[in-house]
DNA sequence: TCTCTGGCGTACCGTACGGTACGGTTCGAT
DNA sequence: ATCGAACCGTACCGTACGGTACGCCAGAGA
C-alpha cells in the first residue's frame, strides 16, 4: 500500500464493500475504535484477509475514506435555461447540499480521521476528504458562478475568491464547531436551521456578488 | 484529574511551564508524538513526576492545551471614540488577529489534538480551544458590533448571527484546509494574503452590515 | 471423490506505551 | 550535621494492538 494515492474510483467486491462498512461504523460509532481486530470481528473476516487486502491498517482507513468519501456525490443542477430565478435556486441548492454534507455523521467522522491523520504527517487522507468534499463542490459550483457572470447575473473578478465566499458564508463557524465536539450544536439542532440558513446564506451572496450589488 | 475542566487560570510554577512548553514542542513537532517517556526526556524530568503532576496523559494533554491556548491573547481595541473609521479599523484588526492566529502553527496544532480528542467521546479540549479561540474573539467583537449599531453605522437584527458571518467571512475555507494539511497552502503563502484578505472581508462584512447597505 | 484455492478463526509474537516502583541526589529547614 | 521533601533516572509491569502463522472448512473444478 505504502504511498500509492488511489485518487481515482476502485472498484470493491460486495465482500470487500461489506468490510469497509463495517470499518465505517467503527469509526463513526468510536473515532479511533479502528482496530484490526475490531474490524475483522465486525465484518466477520480474518485478520489475515484484511492485510491481503488492504495492505496495512493505513490502507484500510485510506480504502475506507476514499470509498465514503466518493459515495458522497451531489446531485447534479440543470444548467440550462439560466435566468436570475433558476440561478438562485441552484445556488441554493449547492449550499443546501453543502451544509447538508457537512454537518452529516458521515462527514464529521471523516474529516476527523482526516485531521487526525494529518497531525501526522500523512495528509493523504486529508487530500482525499479535501478532494471529495469542498473540492468537489467547487468544481460543480464554479461553472455556474462563471455562467452567470457570463449571463450578467453576478459580478466577481475571480471566480475563486468568489467560491471562497460562498463557502464562508455557508459554513461560517458550524464545521469546526461539529468537529470539535461542541455540545451546543446537537446536529438535530444544525439540522432544523439548514433551511433558514441557506437562505441568509444565498442572500448576502447575492448581495456581495449579485449584478446589482455595489461591489466593494 | 479525571473529570475537571479547569476553565480559569491555573498557576503553574516555572518548571511546570518548562514541561508543557516541551509538551507543546513535541505536539508541533510529531502530532501524536505526545508520550509522557518522550515528554519526560524533553523535559528533563521524572515520569514519576509528570504523574504526580498532571494525573494521567490526559490531564497532561488538557494542561497544555489549556495553558497554550489562553496564552492566545489578541490585544483589546480601543472603543472609545467610536466613529466610521475606528469602527473600520477595530474590525480589520479583529480579522487580522483571527486569521493570524488561525493560521498558526500552534492553533494548527491545538485544533488538531482537540479534534482527534472529540473523536473519542472527549470533548473537553474542544470546549477549550473553541472557549479560547472563535468564542474569545466573540465575546470581545460582539460588544463593537452593538456599539457599532447603536451608532447607526452598522445595521442587524442579531449580533450573534453578524459575528458568525463575520467568522465566515474571514476564515472561509482556510481553517478546515491547513487542519487538514493541504500542501496547496503552505503557511507563508497564507501569511502573505492576509492583509489583502483582511481588507477584502471587512469590506464584504461593512457591504453586508454596514448601514448604507441594502440588507438583505 | 480428490484436490486446490480462498477465506474464517484463533493463537501467537513483538513492540510501544501508559502507568508504577525504587534507588539515588539535591536542597532547604531545623 | 541531619532529616525529609521533592525530584531525577531508570528499570519494570501489564496491556493493547499491529502484524504473522497456521489449522480448518467450504466450494469449485477435474
Amino acid at each position: 500500500m505504502a504511498l500509492t494515492i488511489k485518487v481515482n474510483e476502485e472498484t470493491f467486491t460486495p465482500r470487500q464493500q461489506a468490510v469497509l462498512t463495517a470499518a465505517l461504523d467503527l469509526l463513526v460509532e468510536n473515532g479511533d475504535g479502528l482496530t484490526m481486530t475490531a474490524v475483522a470481528r465486525r465484518a466477520s473476516c480474518s485478520k489475515e484477509t484484511l492485510y491481503k487486502w488492504f495492505g496495512d491498517r493505513d490502507g484500510l482507513l485510506t480504502a475506507t475514506v476514499q470509498w465514503q468519501a466518493a459515495k458522497v456525490r451531489m446531485p447534479q443542477v440543470d444548467r440550462s435555461g439560466l435566468n436570475a430565478k433558476t440561478l438562485r435556486a441552484s445556488i441554493e441548492q449547492f449550499a443546501r447540499d453543502l451544509l447538508t454534507v457537512i454537518t452529516g455523521e458521515v462527514s464529521i467522522t471523516l474529516n476527523r480521521t482526516a485531521v487526525t491523520h494529518a497531525a501526522q504527517e500523512k495528509d493523504s487522507l486529508g487530500m482525499i476528504v479535501l478532494e471529495n468534499g469542498p473540492l468537489a463542490i467547487r468544481r460543480r459550483l464554479k461553472p455556474i458562478l462563471e455562467a452567470g457572470r457570463d449571463a450578467r447575473l453576478l459580478r466577481f473578478t475571480s471566480s475563486e475568491d468568489a467560491y471562497r465566499t460562498f463557502f464562508g458564508l455557508v459554513v461560517r463557524d458550524v464545521q469546526i464547531r461539529l468537529l470539535l465536539g461542541d455540545k451546543a450544536l446537537t446536529q438535530s439542532n444544525v439540522a432544523d436551521n439548514i433551511e433558514a440558513d441557506v437562505k441568509a446564506a444565498t442572500d448576502q451572496f447575492f448581495a456581495l456578488y449579485g449584478a446589482k450589488a455595489t461591489h466593494a
